[in-house]
RNA sequence: GGAGAGAUGGCCGAGUGGUCGAAGGCGCUCCCCUGCUAAGGGAGUAUAGGCACAAAAAGCUUAUCGAGGGUUCGAAUCCCUCUCUCUCCGCCA
């Protein structure tokens, strides 16, 4: 959410920016509301303040014993013309904060401006793409032709976009997992948390996934259909990223500035719904309704949110570094940026069988965006609280990093070749073959 | 699922219809005194808005005592609904 006298007072040039990321401030209707807010405004606050005059005079002349019979008659017709400005007043600023709430965040200065993501900028690059000398596979021929990988009983259990895997597979995949855990909370300094997977809509909020895009999330309601009809707001939402319960930790709270900065990380499945994606990678594990991502979260000092972008993008690429996987790190352009982000960084892999990088972590800066939704605070150096800057990126990807491992660590009789780092989580296996099922 | 208790400022805690944005304490800030492993005295110390202003300060003003609604000229206080916390019972991995 932005500053609304930001809007108020800059909004020609907040309308320019919001434009770079493809998004039209309604300004006219802004603008209209303002000033009609204004006008009742005022005049609401005029008549309270009438009315609290007159009552705390009844109460002082009722003490003393006075009659008071006549300031009441005085102030008896304020009580229709307050309820019907309080109403006006309100219907207004939800109308206002409607708006507030669906506006995406301002790209930082640092952002290459761009449509989408052929504008994004190559900062750097790690490591070499190796070269096959044989017909590599994709990684759904890879783990079908060792029997993990199993995408028709998923189908069968839930439908499309939906994964199964079994024996060395599932347990390369938690090893994935635990090896990305130990590495941020041993090497670099996270707190480990376990968190919800079922969140308000509040919580939602906070992180920007309400109300603009709920059609991305899964919905969930105590007790089934029957009785979501008669409430008609779902009480949870599967979360589509431990963002939002990490971030939102800190919602309504005001954090003492000497335990600044906090640095969480989570690995929980995640849930998207995906519309809207229909036909894009609908083959293998790229684009999932569930899948499971070690996140990353910190809550700084706002003085400090661009240092720490840098080290949260440092922490998921070391993911990389320590499985040998070549990648790339890109600066989105202010039209690929994410709603609630004023910087994002994403990381791509290299997958041989793609023969192309495909992104498994996104790091942003949401500033104070986040913050300000979730009224996140605090206390500064004065003493004063002052909105917290969010971050969040993944660390990575769970179900992406275990594609990479399949597709570059492939060998020509189809085994796989597992990564030195992951092998004391194996139980020191070192390859992964059409045995493995057992 | 049943029964009960509760939710007040950074924290603790008083307050059951009027001068209460809220006593007192703790903490914190500043000042004074004293002097040295301390203590004492004084002052200050919630948040978010609106108006006006070029802007800041000051000013005027509104809202907020878990949330929402109601009663009332007036609500922290009375009524209703909800949320959360705690205790006991039941059920459960």
């Amino acid at each position: 959410m932005l500053e609304i006298q930001q809007l108020r007072t800059d909004l020609n040039n907040i309308t320019q920016q919001l434009a770079k990321r493809g998004y039209t401030f309604p300004a006219e209707a802004f603008n209209a509301l303002e000033a009609e807010r204004k006008i009742i405004q005022t005049q609401t606050q005029e008549l309270q303040a009438q009315r609290n005059t007159a009552s705390k005079k009844i109460g002082q002349s009722k003490s003393k014993g006075e009659d008071t019979s006549a300031i009441m008659a005085e102030v008896a017709h304020l009580g229709d013309a307050l309820k019907q400005t309080e109403n006006q007043l309100e219907h207004i600023q939800h109308h206002l904060q409607k708006i507030l709430l669906e506006v995406p965040n301002l790209p930082h200065i640092s952002v290459p401006e761009g449509k989408d993501e052929t504008s994004n900028v190559r900062i750097r690059q790690w490591g070499e793409p190796r070269q096959f000398d044989f017909d590599i596979k994709d990684h759904v021929s890879i783990g079908e032709g060792l029997g993990l990988l199993d995408f028709e009983t998923a189908a069968k259990l839930s439908g499309a976009r939906f994964s199964l895997m079994k024996g060395g597979l599932a347990r390369l995949h938690r090893a994935l997992a635990q090896f990305m855990l130990d590495i941020h909370t041993l090497e670099h300094g996270y707190i480990e948390t376990y968190v919800p997977y079922l969140v308000s809509r509040d919580s939602l909020r906070g992180t920007g996934q309400l109300p603009k895009f709920e059609q991305d999330l899964f919905a969930v309601t105590a007790g089934g259909v029957e009785s979501s009809s008669t409430e008609n707001t779902p009480e949870y939402h599967l979360i589509p990223t431990a963002e939002v319960p990490i971030t939102n930790m800190v919602r309504d709270e005001i954090v003492p500035l000497q335990s600044l900065p906090l640095k969480y990380v989570s690995h929980t499945p995640c849930f998207r719904s995906e519309a809207g994606s229909y036909g894009r990678d609908t083959r293998g594990l790229i684009r999932q309704h569930q899948f499971d991502k070690v996140e990353l979260v910190h809550i700084v000092h706002p003085d400090q949110s661009y240092e720490a972008l840098e080290q949260l993008v440092g922490h998921a690429e070391k993911i990389l570094q320590k499985l040998a996987l070549p990648y790339r790190v890109m600066a989105l352009c202010t039209g690929d940026m994410g709603f609630s982000a004023a910087k994002t960084y994403d990381i791509e892999v290299w997958l041989p069988a793609q023969n192309t990088y495909r992104e498994i972590s996104s790091c942003s800066n949401c500033e104070a965006f986040q913050a300000r939704r979730m009224q996140a605070r605090f206390r500064s150096e004065n003493g004063k609280p002052a909105l917290l800057h969010t971050l969040n990126g993944s660390g990575l990807a769970v179900g992406r990093t275990l594609v990479a491992v399949l597709e570059n660590y492939q060998n020509a009789d189809g085994s796989i070749t597992i990564p030195e780092v992951l092998r004391s989580y194996m139980n020191g296996l070192d390859q992964l073959e059409s045995s493995g099922a057992k």
